[in-house]
DNA sequence: AGCATCTTGGACCGATCAGTCAAAGATAGT
DNA sequence: ACTATCTTTGACTGATCGGTCCAAGATGCT
């Protein structure tokens, strides 16, 4: 049976992704993904080609799903840096409580297992995490803080991002990964506020150094 | 050759844990093992048993090395707890600059593929982190927050420890991680000092609240 | 209707996996 | 020195891996 294609491939590719993202890349045989989106090795192949195109492929789909939600959240509230932390960590709060996804991150799974990757791979995660980094760098630009301390705090959410992933694999509550969330929120408070004042400038107008 | 074992056994149970260390329950194969320590397959079953039974002895071997780093790094500072956190951040922070050994963590690396490892595995490295973040409490509990704050200062310290980890394996510098260290400390001294402000304790001693 | 093109499912391939086993050599106790 | 016991090496097994291939069937164009 045949002559168009049978499925969607769309669909197809996000039950790869799952795959990817629940077991790692080693751990997910072709055969897991035949079960997972019903579909033959003919079907597999001819439309995703080998397992490394299929796996940069998921990379892609992950980042562009989530990535567009990290983007918006961090983008809902322009003016308040601590408020965008909050968002951004949200989405990965929310994600990891939702049941229909697997817990913890792809982009974290592909990261922790960096060694065993092809290069490509190594290289496609080093650029989504830059990329997160990039985007939480922008969100705390509208604080007055020195470029070091923004530079350090957007590196310190993506670490604490990526904690949240790997923790929710050991079966960490969401209440204790909630905690996590909301005391790296103080941080990135305290330490704006610590820039703020230390170099005179204030969350709202006020007396400048002039 | 033979007679009597012709290998140190605990050196051969370095070697084997750090190709999970670096690789992975998954990724390691008992070939690898044997490239690693030297040792052919009936030397490697007959001592350390399947697979599995490796992995555990692994888990326990690096929960033994380094679990005694975390502990004499969070007692040698006693009544300083961020001093404590510190030292303890210091020891993941040292293993990852350590280049005779793999980067990351190896309690990490097995939390990120929880989910297709036996249950017996998942349990254990529960259990450690468990131990973890038990031991960073202990630490924590000279100072005079609350309870609920102490238990989820010490899940954040696990949580950044970890996240050490999986970042170290995607290529992110010693400088950087140092900063996320660094910004964690700030995290547990400003919390502590908010509990002990609020509840009218200070850091030593003065005014009580009777 | 006829044909070229595409998709599909499953058989198949060589490689590698974890684990077993037996033959051979080395040791210790007697 | 003899023997029971242990260790080691490497061949072997069956299962599974990623990937290829092809026959069969479905489609669209002319």
């Amino acid at each position: 049976m045949s002559g168009r294609k049978q499925f969607d491939v769309g669909a197809a590719l996000d039950q790869a992704m799952r795959v990817f993202w629940q077991r790692g890349y080693a751990d997910a045989s072709i055969d897991a993904f035949g079960s997972a989106t019903g579909l033959g090795r003919g079907s597999l192949y001819g439309t995703f080609g080998t397992k490394d195109a299929l796996f940069r492929q998921c990379l892609d789909r992950y980042a562009s799903i989530y990535g567009a939600q990290y983007a918006q959240a961090l983008t809902a509230h322009p003016g308040e840096p601590v408020r965008a932390v909050e968002a951004f960590l949200d989405v990965t709060l929310s994600r990891i409580a939702d049941p229909s996804v697997p817990a913890g991150c792809l982009i974290a799974q592909s990261a922790a297992q960096a060694p065993t990757l092809k290069e490509e791979h190594s290289i496609q995660v080093r650029a989504l995490l830059d990329t997160q980094r990039q985007r939480i760098r922008a969100a705390l630009e509208d604080s007055s803080a020195d470029t070091r301390t923004l530079d350090e705090l957007a590196t310190f959410v993506v670490a604490v991002n990526q904690s949240l992933a790997v923790l929710s694999r050991a079966g960490t509550s969401d209440a204790e990964l909630r905690s996590v969330a909301r005391l790296a929120c103080t941080t990135v408070a305290d330490t704006l506020a610590r820039a703020a004042s230390k170099d005179g400038t204030h969350d709202f107008p006020g007396p400048s150094m002039l």
